[in-house]
DNA sequence: CCCTTTCTCGACAATTCTATGGAATAAGGG
DNA sequence: CCCTTATTCCATAGAATTGTCGAGAAAGGG
């Protein structure tokens, strides 16, 4: 029976961290986030916000402990604080898409129907046997700076807007099997959409770099081999 | 590059369940909600509200999709909506305790200072050896209710408020391992200050029921053998 | 059918959050 | 040192939340 204020507390301490994942921007801004670290300006950018209002976000995420900063001369990048904040991320979703009504709809407006005939994605447990038996090939279609911090080993990385003009780097007969931020992210929806219309046999990974992270398979770093 | 507002409105409602999150009230109900159903009133007993705030705070929960309900004559029950959101429960309080500065103070005055020469909690994996070879008995201090929705397999039952005038139930020369809802319950640290003072050989479980279920442990049922 | 119990709903004031423009600060180049 | 760039701080208007009160709805007993 320790008194209620000192529980009200604690609870009240705990609720701050969920009031951090409480709005819709702050949690584009983690799932930009997850993918490697960045700075204001490019945050701001690639989640609509403008600059004040982004850092004003941030600022809140920051004091939760869930982001951390580093200072590079004259500009500020912003990283998850760990991989338990990923998570966090990640279950938070599950989680929403499970019991909550309104996800199902939102998802697909915006992530659009599925090719009628395309078969289920592929899982990940499968993803790297299929590779290695030469039956299909991994493409990442994220930003060249997002593969660079981490990718599927011996994936190819075409940035989605690219490959329409870069569609020749694909070898012609292995199935292509598309991935890009999470299970909520659009590219490899859009490239999967580009590929089947060109006539190219592909499929998007169940879900994308996040939980292919979260799941501690293999991941490497660093530009690398790129396209071939 | 599929369209903005749609990503916005995704986003809105993954957020939705981060709001559900985002108040201490909540959180309390939450953990309540994790040890067994129980009506709105016994909620708001509990956590301290009066009774239609608990019921405001219970629908938002409910909108989320987090809680459920079953009617039964004229009391409505109010449930977890599954095993996730007690997951979800479990790492939102474990990412605020790592990264949050302001929540181990706050848990300390909570829960107060261990006993000074008391050894560390036995851990989950450690409980159930050390019962099977006779070296101690688990004892459940939360209410019977609680015990009896779902408790470790053998555990004696003796709510904390009963303990002192029951203390002669409990076999003298084991050493008594207290349990009670989690991590942050404050039931077993007040068992253990109790029996430590009357000279008893008592230690905290390292968490507790919610954890332990998480962790997939065998748990018993009903209102079973109860204290010998 | 009325009455009691249990819970939800509508309405209010107090508080808090979001987005944004303009000013302030920090780091580095000429 | 001044100037530019990148970011944070401050003030503010509008929107959303919280807690509380009194009224309304649903189930069951006499």
């Amino acid at each position: 029976m320790a008194d209620r204020a000192a529980k009200t507390e604690l609870y009240e301490a705990f609720a701050a961290t969920g009031k951090a994942l409480s709005s819709g921007k702050r949690l584009e801004l983690l799932d930009l986030l997850a993918q490697g670290e960045r700075t204001v300006d490019a945050l701001a950018k690639a989640a609509g916000l403008n600059l004040t209002t982004a850092s004003a976000h941030l600022q809140t995420l920051k004091q939760t402990g869930l982001v951390a900063t580093r200072r590079d001369g004259v500009r500020i990048h912003y990283r998850l604080a760990g991989e338990d904040v990923a998570q966090l991320l990640d279950l938070l979703r599950r989680v929403a898409e499970r019991h909550q009504a309104a996800v199902a709809p939102a998802r697909t407006a915006y992530l659009g129907p599925e090719a009628p005939d395309e078969q289920d994605a592929v899982r990940r447990e499968d993803l790297l046997a299929r590779i290695a038996a030469g039956h299909a090939v991994a493409l990442d279609v994220r930003p060249v700076e997002e593969y660079a911090a981490g990718h599927i080993p011996g994936a190819l990385s075409i940035p989605v807007e690219e490959l329409a003009e870069r569609i020749g780097e694909l070898p012609e007969d292995a199935e292509v099997v598309v991935y890009c931020r999470g299970a909520y992210c659009a590219l490899a929806y859009d490239a999967v959409r580009l590929l089947t219309a060109r006539g190219r046999r592909a499929i998007r990974l169940d879900d994308g770099m996040l939980e292919w992270r979260l799941a501690e398979l293999p991941v490497d770093a660093g530009a690398g081999a790129a396209a071939a």
